[in-house]
DNA sequence: TTGAAAGCGCTAACAG
DNA sequence: CTGTTAGCGCTTTCAA
């Protein structure tokens, strides 16, 4: 910026304000500082920008891992939503560990972030905002311990699940197992939690063998699945925490000889584009990522602009059963 | 830092070498330092840091769209590599736009990132490396011009085409058409090319409009099969340039009314992970995106170590045919 | 309409 | 074994 400066005969000053237009620059100056920062091919460092403006330009995603087919559409909403206002995503991957994710909000903080998005699997709005400090913007999707300290998205996985439940019983099952993701993990223990509100409502028994916790993959569907399926009394359907499980789901049954949704039902949740492409199409709870993703956006740019004084919002995203193949 | 220092009635150069141990600190002051921190929940701001040391920890990773299933298993495996030694990754969506690919390079150079990982689908890399200058680290997938220019990971497409294409010719198939992403982009361009190549080594006639371009998604692939497979003369077969295109093409297969592979064989190119899903299942050419991840942060890492002078990397990963139901 | 000077928070000579 | 000083490249008072 010197050498424009001196090029243009100017001082730096100047030429920071002719590029910014934070003052008012004579039209002359302007344009002889515009040309000579092209001819010289000036590119203003931005680190430079974010250790003085204190502001980086940047904001963090923070999930548990963008490989799961879950989080892309999330982080493409996110990012559209930021890149008009000129904000990158840093992205940090946890795989749920409670302690990566307190590990990465700390470096993404240090980092001088201009906000946090996070997808929380092991970590509560309190413990995240309490690692974060009070100022850094935080939008939380997933995890709700009525703390009100951090921008809250959440998902009505009661209303999407009573539906699921609902339209088991009308088909005459009765028998509804539930296949969560590792114990304690949220949303798998508020998607359980709908499950057992959901069966009560209607009256339905639940054999606690129904009820496993596995990890949120394909793997794990099927290993929990094998595990519930070959039990001596298995359930006519089983709901699961995420699409990911009850692919697995579909792979067990297919494996031991279960015809679906004939001899079991399986409902997914999440409704990943991979849904509707396997055989039988799956029956899931519609929760669109690119959803969570997009209002990450707009609570974020909000909470930039007004300053960690407002008050925190929760937007709570609806939910539908969607009606394929497997239940 | 200054209120550490402080505190622990040290100097800040004091404090810094405590944390970063690139000098000797006396083992009493060090742990006196090291209380402060912790009591005063000091965290070192690392855009400062990055300004002083003129790099930032973290790598830009640049993708058409990381909502495509192609790429998350790349930045996945990226982020693995990387992640010990302490970066984090900025990421960048180009949509394949030459405009956005370039400003995205220019932008992310100005952010002082330490290395650029790119998929490109227009720009070349010694437009690249023009761009960003000669001692960005770069390392770009999907495109080589020969110029030397920056670090590549090539796919050895003529090799899994060429597999394609002898197997439908030993199923007795003899008319092949290929579906391309948009005009000039590679990979598209490279895979057709070794198309072209494979079915004129097996003395196969191809009918111009059995060649189509369209966009790399199911919704182009389902646009372009519809086209070809209305055509008075339409292929056996059709190679698509990547697997959503693919899995598009089965779309239209279906709702023409064609059986696949007894009416159409269709094969894919890439392998993602929805190819094993879908009904039926999809013959495609395997070419690992989390190889090219991993082999983004090799080079990336040994660029960085070695420099700017050291000669340029060409990695070119093997490709294999996966045989599974649709050809 | 423009400039001088200070300072964001750190690290690296240089000096002792 | 430790401290003083300078400076990374910007933006923003303050002053003219």
């Amino acid at each position: 910026m010197a050498e424009v400066a001196a090029a243009a005969g100017v001082s730096p000053t100047t030429v920071s304000h002719a590029l910014s237009g934070k003052r008012h620059v004579a039209e002359a100056t302007r344009e002889r500082i515009l040309r000579t920062v092209a001819e010289l091919d000036y590119r203003p460092n931005l680190v430079a920008r974010g250790l003085r403006k204190q502001e980086t330009q940047t904001i963090a995603l923070i999930v548990p891992d963008i490989a799961n087919p879950y989080y892309p559409a999330s982080a493409r909403a996110l990012n559209d939503g930021l890149s008009s206002a000129g904000y990158l995503t840093l992205i940090g991957n946890t795989d749920g560990d409670p302690g990566l994710e307190a590990a990465l909000l700390r470096d993404m903080v240090a980092r001088g972030i201009d906000g946090i998005a996070m997808h929380s699997l092991s970590t509560a709005p309190a413990k995240a905002r309490q690692i974060v400090g009070p100022s850094v913007p935080l939008v939380m999707a997933g995890s709700d311990d009525g703390s009100q300290s951090a921008d809250l998205i959440a998902t009505d996985d009661a209303a999407g699940i009573g539906e699921a439940v609902r339209h088991l019983a009308a088909s005459g099952i009765r028998d509804v197992g539930f296949i969560s993701g590792p114990e304690g993990q949220t949303p798998g223990v508020f998607r359980l939690t709908s499950y057992r509100a959901a069966t009560q409502a209607l009256g339905l028994h639940i054999d606690p063998s129904w009820i496993v916790n596995t990890t949120y993959t394909r793997d794990g569907g099927f290993a929990a699945a094998t595990r519930v399926l070959s039990a001596p009394t298995r359930p006519q359907a089983v709901l699961c925490a995420n699409d990911l499980i009850a692919i697995g789901v579909l792979d067990a049954a297919r494996a031991i000889g279960l015809r679906v949704p004939e001899d079991l039902a399986v409902v997914g949740f999440d409704d990943i584009e991979t849904a509707a492409l396997v055989s039988p199409r799956l029956t899931t709870v519609v929760n669109s990522s690119a959803m969570v993703g997009a209002r990450f956006a707009d609570l974020l740019l909000r909470r930039i602009e007004h300053g960690p004084g407002a008050p925190f919002e929760q937007v709570v995203l609806p939910t539908s059963l969607v009606l394929r193949e497997s239940a």
